[in-house]
RNA sequence: GCCAACGUAGCUCAGCGGUUAGAGCGGGCGCUUCAUAAGCGCUAGGUCACUGGUUCGAGUCCAGUCGUUGGCACCA
């Protein structure tokens, strides 16, 4: 029977490029697990967005002197182009600016605000009397109490990192005008998250057993402290805006609205399909599984902040699993745009295929520990494993066969031990990889994947058919249509890994359409089936191009 | 400062109570030539961060120390 698997998938901040971390984090993993899935038959809802708001895009758009929407809008096209070539499979990837996104984010709010888990309360708060605005922590600037460096903003010093708060600054003043604010109080909304400290608990207490380590011992750590409430609503004029008159300076903030994506971006799947109630099974079916794939700083808004909003609304499916990851790191330091110390995936792909970064990033992804991307790394991996592993083998394999058996599958004599013991192998590969996948151990299902390839190697060695061909024609037959009942079942195993090379070498193997339609199973290509003239699945880097794109690093 | 995860061969990582600690890559030696000089075999490399403890027995459990990263923000 099929299952049924939701995918929400962190909303990226349309505030820049993305970079090589963020896709080992939170965008390849997910798309992995949706076409696992998809291929075994199973529906699958992926989605998720350009988040629109928040405050790195305001201030990317004041810098530029542009208006926040046009800088998300900027950003939201080039995701899509990048989605499109890195073969990310959304079935919806839409934006925090719908009116859908904004009526689901009402509906939320007002159901919560009349249960009495958003309540009002007042906060005091830095008041400019020159802009008559209440401004952000980072909009008031001063003299840091810990350094005493005098460029430091209200949310935190630049020059020594230390976190603070605006009241510590020494000679506040305002960042536009340079008057000194005023201190006033300000209405806003919180969200009564004390009140769900024991439910949370228990969810997280019950059946998480599959869940990461650090992710859950990080939320009960949390709860053990005890959560506390948290405004939900900002004093900004870019964003969701609040239901209820009187508040139209006033926005709902993004780490309590952009969450709702998940759940407005389903209903508006379901729209477009013209099946408006659609989004219902995959959030109301207690039976449909629902990932979350994060970075883990966003591990609280998953584990907690989230779930704590869908108890309070009511009938929706909690987490089934949120499978964070670590960092991808470069240079051992998280990615960051002011130093350029990142690697920037439009400019990735403008030089290199898609295929070979996925491999890489699913061989080394984040999943316990950070991991450290460098192009000594991704040169060696594509060169020495999917080149000369996986690559060859089938390149070997397919050239000799349509060279020696007139373009098709060659006809078999009886099956040896050896044959049906590598076939054997094979066919539980398939289980075994499937089964890594399902779990999100990523790396540990290309591992499975990539050490059969080796195995069917080492069978070719020992079948040498390049000999037997001249002595016993028959006897290399079977060696080859062994192996390519091998390379038959590993395309399968590879392809939520590697999805466009998987497809190029479906067709050479004589199968038309998409492969996904052949599905999750163990399936040896008929004899005699013609098969189309193979190329090289991948290509070898060159070992200069590691000096060349370090250098392009950190300028 | 408090909480969490991580720290195992040159590199990337697996092992999470039980024989002489594993894999891939890289290094060295050999074989092979169908293949993108790819493949196969053999081999050399580790006081499992450190210090104590529990146990008949500990990378594997516990405590502490050190290091890395994340959270404790009006950054989400």
């Amino acid at each position: 029977m099929a299952e049924k698997i939701f995918i929400g998938v962190a909303w990226p901040y349309a505030n820049g490029s993305l970079h090589l971390g963020q896709i080992a984090g939170a965008y390849l993993p997910p798309d992995i697990l949706a076409r696992y899935h998809r291929a075994r038959g199973n529906r699958v809802l992926m989605v998720s967005g350009s988040d629109q708001h928040g405050t790195p895009i305001t201030v990317r758009a004041e810098q530029e002197g542009r208006t926040p929407a046009e800088v998300a809008a900027h950003f939201h096209q080039e995701f899509l182009e990048t989605w499109e070539r890195l073969g990310i499979t959304w079935d919806l990837y839409t934006t925090t600016s719908t009116d859908n996104h904004a009526r689901t984010t009402h509906d939320i709010f007002l159901r919560l605000l009349e249960k009495g888990d958003i309540y009002k309360d007042s906060m005091k708060l830095p008041y400019c009397t020159v802009e008559k605005r209440f401004l952000l922590d980072r909009y008031v600037e001063g003299t840091c109490p810990v350094c005493g460096y005098d460029g430091a903003r209200g949310d935190q010093c630049d020059n020594c990192g230390n976190v603070l708060d605006p009241t510590d600054l020494g000679n506040p003043r305002c960042k536009f005008d340079g008057s000194t604010p005023e201190v006033r109080d300000s209405e806003h909304f919180f969200l009564r998250l004390t009140a769900y400290n024991t439910r949370l608990k228990e969810w997280l207490s019950t059946g998480k057993e599959h869940w990461r380590k650090n992710v859950l011992n990080f939320s009960l750590g949390v709860l053990e402290q005890g959560l506390k409430d948290r405004s939900i609503t900002r004093d900004l004029e870019w964003g969701v805006s609040i239901p209820l008159p009187g508040y139209e300076h006033k926005r709902i903030y993004v780490w309590f609205e952009n969450v709702i994506g998940y759940l407005s971006a389903a209903k508006e799947w379901a729209q477009r399909q013209g099946t408006p109630e659609a989004w219902r099974e995959f959030w109301q079916d207690p039976a449909c599984k629902s990932y979350f794939f994060i970075g883990k700083d966003n591990i609280w808004f998953h584990t907690l902040s989230w779930p704590a909003m869908l108890m309070g609304y009511g009938d929706l499916n909690l987490p089934y699993d949120v499978p964070a990851n670590q960092y991808q790191t470069v240079r051992g330091s998280k990615a960051s745009t002011s130093r350029n110390l990142a690697v920037w995936v439009p400019d990735f792909l403008s030089r290199y295929d898609p295929d070979p970064l996925r491999y890489h990033l699913s061989a080394t992804m984040p999943e316990t520990s950070d991991s450290d991307f460098t192009w000594a790394d991704f040169v060696r991996r594509n060169n020495d494993e999917l080149v000369a592993t996986w690559g060859n083998l089938v390149h070997r394999v397919l050239t000799f066969a349509y060279r020696h058996f007139d373009g098709a599958v060659p006809h078999p004599a009886d099956l040896d031990d050896a044959d049906r013991r590598l076939l054997q192998r094979a066919e539980e590969s398939l289980a075994q990889v499937g089964q890594e996948i399902g779990l999100c151990h990523f790396r540990a299902g290309i591992g499975a994947a990539m050490a059969v390839a080796q195995e069917a190697n080492r069978y070719l060695e020992a079948k040498s058919p390049w000999k037997l061909i001249r002595e016993d024609r028959r006897k290399a037959a079977t060696a080859l249509y062994t192996v390519i009942g091998v390379i038959n079942a590993l395309k399968v195993a590879f392809y939520p890994y590697l999805p466009f090379t998987c497809q190029r070498l479906h067709n050479y193997l004589g199968y038309d359409g998409p492969i996904e339609d052949s599905g999750w199973r163990f399936v040896l290509p008929p004899p005699g089936q013609a098969m189309a003239e193979p190329q090289a699945l991948f290509k070898k880097l060159e070992p200069e191009i590691v000096e060349k794109e370090e250098a392009r690093l950190g300028q």
